[in-house]
DNA sequence: ATGGTGGGGATCCCA
């Protein structure tokens, strides 16, 4: 079963790219951010049509995500446990059933930019609320998939210019130190498990050019509970996404789990 | 140091 997740920046403007891709790459899952809609304005027939089951977190203008499923969602819920304060439409779950039930977490975590600054307070915030939350579903033992656009470029191999980002708050040492503490619950990167080398990335600036000199970020990553690693098949980076038609600033990345 | 591009939707915010 492939599972990706694919930060389109706006359903609206990347309805036709998206779909061009779901045509070729036929995943079965796709967990989507940055919809940048009303749940009411989400063209899901656009997926139903090709036989997706469709669940939706969004919000006017800014972030949102989304669910893409060719097995029935059970048990949806949205928004990251933590603070009820928090009205932004970043995290939603459901359940796949397959071979054995995998727990689909999809995230865009904040960007948090200026550093410092209360955006970055937010950033480190919410991933502490992550980290919560990793925690509870390692301790429930299950398969469970934890993926999305985590805006962290975990390691300066993740960075064509690392030396670039230095003073970015998707770089900046707390923002690594958070992802990291993460990872070290107990989760496997999919994509890393299988690609350790440099030079892959997710996302490429609109500005300076920045995919024709492969001046790219890895900062789109999948990562799995050991009862969802040990179903690892594949990964990948559908990087060629990013030279289409009016594309999206990111491109798919895949896992291929045994489900 | 600056400005480079794009989406959303309102005359500016966010990335």
């Amino acid at each position: 079963m492939k599972i990706a997740t694919f930060n389109i920046n706006g359903i609206k403007a990347r309805a036709a790219a998206l779909c061009d891709w779901l045509d070729a790459a036929k995943p079965e899952v796709v967990l989507l951010q940055e919809i940048k809609s009303v749940d009411a304005n989400f063209p899901r027939e656009l997926f139903e049509d090709r036989g997706y089951n469709v669940e939706t977190h969004g919000q006017k203008s800014f972030n949102g995500v989304a669910i893409l499923s060719k097995l029935p969602l059970e048990d949806v819920s949205r928004g990251l446990p933590g603070d009820d304060g928090d009205d932004q439409a970043r995290w939603i779950e459901a359940t796949v059933v397959g071979k054995t039930a995998l727990r689909l977490c999809g995230l865009y975590l904040p960007n948090g930019n200026p550093a410092p600054g209360p955006k970055y307070d937010y950033k480190l915030a919410w991933m502490e609320r992550l980290h919560d939350r990793a925690r509870a579903l390692l301790a429930a033992e299950e398969a469970a998939l934890i993926a999305g656009d985590y805006n962290v470029i975990p390691q300066p191999e993740d960075a064509a210019r690392p030396e670039a980002w230095e003073k970015d708050a998707l770089y900046l040492p707390q923002s690594r130190a958070a992802f990291r503490r993460i990872l070290n619950l107990g989760l496997t990167d999919a994509f890393r498990a299988r690609h350790p080398e440099p030079g892959h990335y997710s996302f490429w600036d609109y500005q300076a050019g920045a995919w024709q000199r492969n001046d790219g970020i890895l900062i789109d990553h999948i990562l799995l509970t050991p009862q969802a690693a040990d179903l690892l098949k594949d990964s990948g980076i559908d990087a060629h996404v990013r030279g289409g038609e009016k594309p999206s600033d990111h491109v798919p990345v895949w896992a291929e789990l045994d489900l």
